[in-house]
DNA sequence: TTTTCAATTGCAACAAAGTTGCATTTATGA
DNA sequence: TCATAAATGCAACTTTGTTGCAATTGAAAA
């Protein structure tokens, strides 16, 4: 589906703004932050619009807040090549990128205390990337 | 052992503001973020230097951070009562707490890819607590 | 196509989170 | 107890995120 029919569905007007967000999330490798959303875009986006446009996004659940092993939130498109909200992410500990980690899942083993309802599981594995180890 | 002895076992001065930043993080019931701290020491401690003390435990993995939902780092000591680095916690999204889980435990299926190396697994789930839902 | 109007954007100002440099204080070993 | 390196507190700064408001723009109706 095209990036405008996904707004109009949320009720969110197709502006230059969020097609050009949207541009940078389908063109990213992985994970992004509200910077790396800013320094990838074609247009000169200001930084408070980049926070609204990423609230209004995750409100919508068109993007989620990925588990990130650094200080800054990373988001990615939600459900994206058929990718369910919880794939796990692995985070280099030395050069800090963080990835989507394709062809791993993770079981829980275990119940939660009785009450608890569990709606979302976020997986981080830290540790080394091929170029940095 | 004592926390004193744990300190100097790591080359860190025994200075009372470090002893009560580890009181406060045996005092308290999961982790903890810098503004907990400070909120929760008997002493008034300056802001910059609970960053300081905090990024020293880090180094020394005194404490680690653990995978927050929120916006803040959240840390804890590690191997408290035995447990791992690698205990899963649980974060609602309606309060915000987050509280480390007992008795659950996540099973890796899957390889990661050639050139990988993983040294932590971080789980949080997000969803309601008892309180909440 | 043009008009209209709410939604969106950009700017300025602010708030919160985190860092750095430096003078003062403190823990520890001699 | 004394000397000294380490740690603290303060001021100033950077980065990250939010809010109010005026100007602009997308989209629906005329």
């Amino acid at each position: 589906m095209k990036a405008e029919d996904v707004l109009k569905r949320h009720g969110l007007k197709a502006t230059k703004s969020r097609l050009e967000v949207i541009r940078v999330f389908l063109d990213s490798g992985g994970p992004i932050s509200h910077k790396e959303i800013i320094e990838n875009s074609m247009l000169r986006l200001d930084r408070v619009s980049v926070y609204r446009i990423v609230n209004a996004f995750l409100k919508k659940e068109i993007i989620h807040n990925a588990y990130s092993g650094g200080r800054n939130p990373l988001f990615e498109l939600t459900g994206r090549g058929g990718a369910n909200h919880c794939h796990p992410h692995f985070s280099c500990r030395m050069c800090g990128k963080t990835t989507c980690l394709d062809g791993v899942a993770f079981y829980q083993k275990g119940q939660l205390k009785k009450g608890y309802i569990a709606e979302r599981q976020k997986v981080l594995i830290e540790g080394l990337c091929p170029k940095c180890r």
